[in-house]
DNA sequence: ATTGATTTAATCGTGCGCGATGTAAATATA
DNA sequence: TATATTTACATCGCGCACGATTAAATCAAT
């Protein structure tokens, strides 16, 4: 093979890890996830619900960094499931109003139990605990840097 | 807002980042990969080949952590772009050969300049390089693992 | 040589992501 | 007040990802 061009190699991309870590840690909670009958996409406005309560798409989208393109879809389906509730605000016509449904809010206490378990697989794993932050603050660091680029 | 189960905030979670992170770098990329008339996953694709020649899809899929669910289509789109051959093995029907065509081989020359275009964008960020190594060096680490995980 | 298991791609269905565009409501401006 | 611009969400089309299944070729072990 032509030894030219490592720049392009695999292991010397930044893009390449984060996109097939975040591709396999998706998996890692697939299992988990089918438990409560969510998709992680799904989960993780789930986890916006959870942690700020209802709010409209604008700023479920600021958080998550996804568009109404892909959100509105997705609520639909969480609706379907009678996890949350959309409702068109009165004040502004514009914008949807999301919020828990008693079933999306009782679902919280069986997710509590999956950070817990997806932490344990790591254990005897060769990252330690301070390695582990480290890349975690680098990485939230990393996003905040992304989302100014363009 | 309710106070408890931090265990599910956002910000402590270590998936949601790299979702987040992959996604966003994605689309540093996607205007230089515009020019190149290619996808990401196909640019990935193209890479394990500038890379490492001609290969099975076997062997591309388990560089890349992906199947032939989804590899197949991907490798007919850059197909019929005239970018790779797709030549089933004589000595082994079962597998299938991907080799570069000239103008697949010739675009190495075009994405050579990619690389350095996406890190100049990272310069006078907070990022330096040598937490910018050892953030991709925890990112190996971390595939390595994820991949053993299932 | 025959049977059974494994391997390699391909196919199918569902759910994202996202660029581009549309629509209606709200807001800014003249 | 009339008009222009902006905002919030929805729609459409395409290309992934991936679980599940299928089909054909190969391998293993009798």
């Amino acid at each position: 093979m032509k030894e030219e061009a490592p720049e392009l190699y695999l292991e010397n991309q930044l893009c390449f890890p984060l996109y097939a870590a975040s591709r396999l840690t998706t998996k890692i909670y697939a299992p988990y996830l089918e438990e409560l009958g969510i998709t992680y996409p799904q989960y993780l406005v789930m986890l916006t619900l959870w942690q700020h309560g209802h709010q409209h798409v604008k700023e479920i989208g600021e958080r998550l960094y996804l568009e109404s393109n892909t959100l509105t879809p997705l609520l639909k389906r969480l609706e379907q499931k009678k996890l949350i509730r959309r409702v068109r605000s009165k004040t502004d016509e514009r914008s949807v109003m999301i919020s828990l449904t008693r079933a999306g809010d009782a679902l919280k206490d069986e997710a509590k139990e999956i950070p817990g378990r997806i932490v344990e697989s790591f254990n005897d794993s060769s990252i330690n605990e301070q390695e582990l932050s480290r890349f975690q603050r680098t990485l939230f660091k990393l996003l905040v840097i992304l989302n100014k680029e363009d």
